[in-house]
DNA sequence: ACCTGAACACCGTTCAAGT
DNA sequence: ACCTGAACACCGTTCAAGT
């Protein structure tokens, strides 16, 4: 039982796992092949064995941060079907999962939603993209049944909601986690009432 | 008059330019203080006396950005004081200065965005994201004086509405311009009914 | 099937020296 | 004050060869 085996048995794993925390910890400049192949012991030629090159080993990152998103999302919305709660409820329980994975994965939301991944990546990250909408879509469809939502072409109005989960979770960056927590729910509120008067 | 003076002149214009061409054109992945050396003509140490390392040259686009995107947001504010319209017009003027900003340069708002920088540059960087919002905020305190938007803590509905436009922004990468237009306007309007029936 | 080692072309950064 | 040229350490990628 050597201690560095020839064949390492599971370095793709690996290696995207030591990414992910270079990324979270040192940043996107910080990440190289050379040195994750250093950490996993390996020569740096292997990791090509596995992705075929830098930026493979980024998409897979990137698609692998919109599955544990997604899943989050879908956490929240398990725990608000048990709940008998409301729209507006339902959707803060939605933006806290959202707002939380990012605050929690700043550096990785940021490569999820970068401009630079190849054409057919790209597709798969707009349709992770879309995945995730659709989630807030059933929301809205289902308050509009509910009587809680206007009327009204909801893929437009989750779209609206998405965006300002989107653009509040890129501002709210290294806050206090109560404060952004206080902000994001005035932020609902606000959404759900509209700025005019009535 | 040789071709090439030994002192270039203009070389610190001249790099934020080209670096801003290549970030447009091929992505911040192909930016190269080599290659921008190389196409303004000069040896690839020079760049070295204008911005400390690369990152000070991003550093002085992202900031460059931000004063030409506030530059955007005020020339649409100064329309909105001309014309005599309302709370909601005077946000989908601006909203448009944003999205077009970001329509236009999309590789560049990112870069504006991204977290990456130097904790002093990030702190130019937040003021700069501060500023934004303070016009943003200019028309929501005027909007309350005209009784056309809701009583309560402007600067939280400023904020609001900030990281819709941002989120919105963020999504809208490469739409066709039209669709965006629409899109942007049924979300301005949805921001000012809100969700809610009423 | 998976990995190594050498090789290649390319970086960013530094620094004495040139003009 | 501004730039050059050489040098250094580090990359990503490829490929014959090893196990």
């Amino acid at each position: 039982m050597p201690d560095r085996p020839y064949h390492h048995g599971d370095l793709r794993s690996t290696l995207l796992s030591s990414a992910e925390r270079t990324l979270a910890q040192r940043g996107p400049g910080a990440l190289s092949l050379r040195e994750l192949a250093r950490e996993a012991g390996v020569s740096h030629a292997a990791p090509g064995r596995h992705f075929k090159d830098k930026q493979a080993l980024l998409d897979a990152l990137a698609l692998n941060g919109f599955r544990r998103l997604q899943a989050s999302l879908e956490r929240a919305r398990a725990e608000q079907d048990h709940a008998g709660s409301d729209t507006g409820d339902y959707l803060l329980g939605l933006a806290r999962a959202y707002v939380g994975f990012a605050m929690s994965n700043a550096a990785l939301l940021e490569l999820m939603y970068a401009r630079k991944h190849d054409s057919d990546v790209s597709d798969q990250l707009a349709a992770a993209v879309g995945d995730m909408i659709a989630i807030v879509l059933d929301a809205i469809s289902e308050g509009q049944r509910a009587g809680e939502i206007i009327e009204g072409d909801p893929t437009a109005i989750a779209f609206t909601v998405t965006s300002t989960l989107h653009g509040f979770a890129s501002f709210s960056g290294d806050e206090n986690t109560e404060d952004v927590d206080e902000s994001l729910r005035n932020v609902v509120r606000l959404l759900m009432t509209g700025l005019s008067p009535r």
